[in-house]
DNA sequence: CTTGACACCGTACTAAGGTACAGAGTTTAT
DNA sequence: ATAAACTCTGTACCTTAGTACGGTGTCAAG
């Protein structure tokens, strides 16, 4: 009961099989018990550690990152604070992100505004402007 | 006068020169007249080729983007139009890059809100949160 | 005219985050 | 009982964006 092959657990957690493995050896999902055979079995709980990962990568940590923040968790006597930390590091590193992002807008959204949209490319204004 | 060896040109453009011959084998800069010895000569405007991909990389653009959007330069036969059609195709870009962000801040931000700060870890709702 | 700095080319290596075999053994379904 | 499907380990390969290196040739200063 409650244990997975790692065909199973790929499905659940929708991931490659090599990509769990892989996991397995970046110390990101803890070796699981495995039998005579060497078939690996998977807790339940491994679908909501991959989960986890997988959210975590999305709001853009990496996996080093990510091994951290886990790795706080099983360190008794770290705090809440330290993972608080950490997030709002990475919501610096996104706002920064989006300025940029919306600076590189402000200018192309100008230099199309400006551009008739007619004639020749020589006569461009968006590439005279990029030139600059 | 207006010709720069590969070093001087890497000293200009703060970039390293194995960058400059990789830019050149990727086609983001454009090959320059070599002498007999095989020396390229930079004209004074490719400091300017190598700042534009430096700052379109530091708004998060792949060598690929911005090899299509140096391509708009490039293309003898686009008309304006179809460069304003590009321009306007990478404004839509940027809008995705920018929703995407803004949902992984906004993510991140709700789960430090709701996390106080203080207490052990097991206690941790980004953790917990980010399980799901 | 020699020495040190510079440049050439081709290849190999790095880091991150996987993905894909090969060749073997194991499980499961019919 | 035998085929199909699954898993094992280990190694090789992929992409992106460079960086380093070896061996050789060239340029500028003293």
């Amino acid at each position: 009961m409650g244990s997975l092959t790692i065909g199973l657990l790929a499905k659940r957690a929708e991931v490659n099989i090599e990509t769990i493995r892989y996991y397995e050896r970046r110390g990101l999902i803890p070796k699981p018990p495995q039998r005579e055979s060497g078939y690996r079995q998977y807790p339940e709980e491994t679908v909501a550690r991959i989960q986890f990962i997988k959210h975590a990568k999305e709001l853009g940590f990496s996996l080093k990152e990510i091994l951290e923040l886990l790795s706080l968790r099983v360190n008794a006597n770290t705090t809440c604070a330290d993972v608080k930390r950490r997030a709002e590091g990475k919501i610096a590193d996104i706002e920064e992100k989006l300025h940029a992002l919306q600076r590189m807008k402000k200018t192309l959204t100008k230099l199309a505004k400006e551009c008739r949209g007619r004639g020749p490319i020589n006569e461009c204004s968006i590439l005279e402007a990029l030139e600059k």
